[in-house]
DNA sequence: CCGGAGGCGGACCGTCGGTCCGCTTAGCAC
DNA sequence: GTGCTAAGCGGACCGACGGTCCGCCTCCGG
């Protein structure tokens, strides 16, 4: 089992001619009004290179959020506390949620992409999955009397990026940030029956 | 300003042939695989009178979901309390999302429909604004020193149609209503510093 | 420099939401 | 019953899109 070889030079600037014009046709025109068709073009590729590349336009959009996400994934994985391991439960919770505040502020249109082309199951999403998977964990060692799993998704659903704009346009990001830390503190306050 | 002369009969039977066959094409194969030609041909009417009545896709999924939603609305507007005006705000809250939570379990593929043609825009949808508006005012009563705004939408987002789906296949329609009465406890039972 | 594997690109396809307009029909006045 | 008319109807049609396919080209190891 050796490593596939390594990708050819002209792969690795399409790739990223790709992402970075999917990004600001993203930016500049929103997920419903940016076709395959237009990023191929403005990226000076064929259609064809896009779909080898990463299967399919969610596919596109989920490299795209793995891209931003990934200095967040380390940082709460192997990180130092409180994001990373280390720091009471409550910390790290409190943590990343300022932590995904400040990505989803920083990168509404992708966010907003990424949930309308993982629409079909977007709970089976990587990248969901993961920030679920840790949310819930420290819901659960926190407050063991929860149902951390449902409470995981409440969390996240704040994340969505319509509600992150009209927060944010009507609050600032200190609204998004501090309402997401009173609600979070208010689940871990609830007394265990 | 008199009355618009009442609804041709022809109008009428298509327009409910229209509404009955989408209910069951969304039940049988979900919206992704619902087009407006497969309903036209099943209700047996022409494409042009589907856009005639409801304008767009998005249109028939809103008259759908709004004839469901109707008793709810009046319901809660004038009805008996603990519902309707009359009882206290936390009571008429946690009625409230029971009601809402029946409802979603009973039409889960309807919601699903309804926020995937709604998701540009959502927070612009008349139903949503409805209930946001119903469960706002009675955070703000109840507690009036959090964002009450914000956490009308926490509370709705819960309602979902994927999360209710994963919810009660993995514990029933009981841990859905269950867990929503917890987590707006918690909320109600916040501190006022 | 050369061979060929891997990558490329754009013509092509099926489907969809939405439009348009000539035809039909319900419902009213008499 | 008859005739008139506005409202309603329906399906051919359109442009755009996501996705496929395959002959051509280019990079890279030897």
């Amino acid at each position: 089992m050796s490593e596939h070889r390594a990708e050819r030079a002209d792969a690795t600037r399409n790739r990223r001619a790709i992402l970075r014009v999917t990004e600001r046709l993203l930016d500049e025109h929103g997920f419903d009004h940016v076709s395959l068709d237009k990023v191929a073009a403005e990226a000076g590729v064929g259609k064809g290179t896009i779909f080898r590349r990463f299967g399919n336009r969610t596919g596109l959009m989920r490299a795209l959020l793995e891209e931003r996400a990934v200095l967040l994934r380390e940082a709460i994985t192997s990180g130092p506390p409180p994001l990373g391991p280390g720091a009471p439960p409550e910390e790290r919770l409190l943590a990343f949620l300022d932590a995904l505040a400040d990505l989803a502020t920083r990168n509404v249109a992708l966010f907003a992409a990424h949930e309308r082309a993982c629409a079909e199951d977007k709970y089976a999403d990587p990248i969901y999955l993961l920030w679920h998977g840790h949310v819930t964990a420290l819901l659960a060692a926190a407050r063991p009397d929860l149902d951390a799993e449902f409470l995981g998704h409440t969390l996240l659903a704040m994340f969505d990026a319509d509600l992150v704009r009209h927060i944010t346009s009507n609050g600032g990001a200190a609204r998004l940030t501090g309402s997401l830390r009173a609600l979070a503190s208010s689940l871990l306050a609830t007394q265990t029956a």
